[in-house]
DNA sequence: CGGTAATCTAGAACAAGTTACAGACTTGAT
DNA sequence: ATCAAGTCTGTAACTTGTTCTAGATTACCG
């Protein structure tokens, strides 16, 4: 019954997916092409001019395909860009897992590893705008893509905890730890908070996690 | 030059501003009679279907306004949810200052008025919603006013903690809770948690003024 | 009063997200 | 090779936020 043939072990051999994506349909190599060039065409526009940059019909162009067919990839603009933030936070991940944080407390830590993603949107901010705003404009529609960008922003919290089986107590803190790094987010790309009151965001909330791992962890 | 005479105590008699809002130009009587017509019927269409059901011209017939001077007035759709937002803040810090809370922390006070406000906030949950997205998706144009937001949320916090002069780490601790609370909020408007999740994360952030003020205040 | 400048109204026009549709293309199965 | 079904393309239409314009109103001032 399909089309573009669902890549198997048969004539074009191919893994079936690269990513450890779990999508229901597997991608054939071409739309796995489109995907990725749909994605690359949205970071890159929205390294430019952020969230208004990115236009679905540019998008579009931009990714050789059609708008119809940029719209059963992603049913919406901001679909495409929490998928895009869902791209860029595997790559951060990855960047961050190089490099563990040297603290010597599970909260400097933390502090220290979110600091360093700060950075990086920092070099990027157009981009990090389009995406933050996105992932926070989301309605339920979005929930299981925005909640995938939760769990990976969780992985790389407790990755830097060094923790393997982080208690209630814990999971709050990171939860709460989540929302100030969202919401801190938000007011410095809005203008209203500077960098260095981030910071001092970030390190008082961090606190949390001494308040209930007073020993440590790792 | 006006037009719709700038009310002073001359001719029509009546207090410039019956608000307390530091607005450049006094507003006449049926001016500011326009503006109370558009935030009611902001607030009403966002009752019903939450941020998507408030649109311009709708509001403008409701609030028997023209669509130009309804821009005039709030100069985008996210400018018009904000100042609901104010209105309504207002409102509840009213609201809440007439019944302090009776927790014996500091910590426990602020918790205890934070949830007061979720639960109201529940009974027009679409409401909540179009005033939270507004709030979040609002770009550096809308900064004044979200600042005013945050300022009024700031203020109703230490009312609840029952400080005069709040220490810089105390400022800070409050700083966090609003961010914990903005983004709780939108993960229980996206349906990505539930209330008691939010109840848990307000508890847990609260415990942050433990930690700076350890004895108590008021 | 009368003049004049700002405000308001009604409605068209424009922009970008989204949807709809007809026809061409690809694929897997027969 | 051929058929059936799903996919892609190109394009137009629709929706809603926003802007623009011409003319009617309103308010201040002399």
């Amino acid at each position: 019954m399909p089309a573009e043939a669902k890549v198997d072990a048969s004539s074009a051999r191919q893994e079936q997916r690269p990513e450890s994506r779990p999508d229901s349909p597997p991608l054939t190599q071409r739309q796995e092409a489109r995907r990725r060039r749909i994605l690359h065409a949205s970071a890159q526009l929205a390294s430019r001019g952020g969230f208004d940059a990115v236009q679905m019909r540019e998008v579009a162009e931009s990714s050789q395909v059609a708008l119809g067919t940029l719209y059963r990839y992603f049913p919406s603009k901001i679909h495409l860009l929490v998928a895009t933030m869902q791209d860029q936070l595997e790559h951060m991940h990855g960047t961050l897992r190089k490099k563990p944080p040297t603290g010597e407390t599970a909260a400097e830590r933390v502090a220290e590893t979110l600091m360093r993603a700060f950075r990086a949107l920092q070099r990027e901010p157009h981009l990090a705008d389009a995406m933050v705003r996105a992932l926070t404009f989301a309605d339920r529609s979005v929930s299981p893509e925005v909640d995938q960008v939760s769990h990976q922003t969780t992985a790389i919290i407790l990755d830097a905890m060094g923790l393997e089986h982080p208690t209630p107590e814990q999971l709050s803190a990171v939860r709460v730890i989540e929302h100030t790094w969202h919401s801190a987010l938000i007011t410095w790309l809005s203008g209203r908070a500077s960098i260095a009151q981030v910071k001092i965001d970030i390190e008082t909330v961090c606190r949390l996690i001494d308040l209930t791992a007073p020993g440590d962890a790792k």
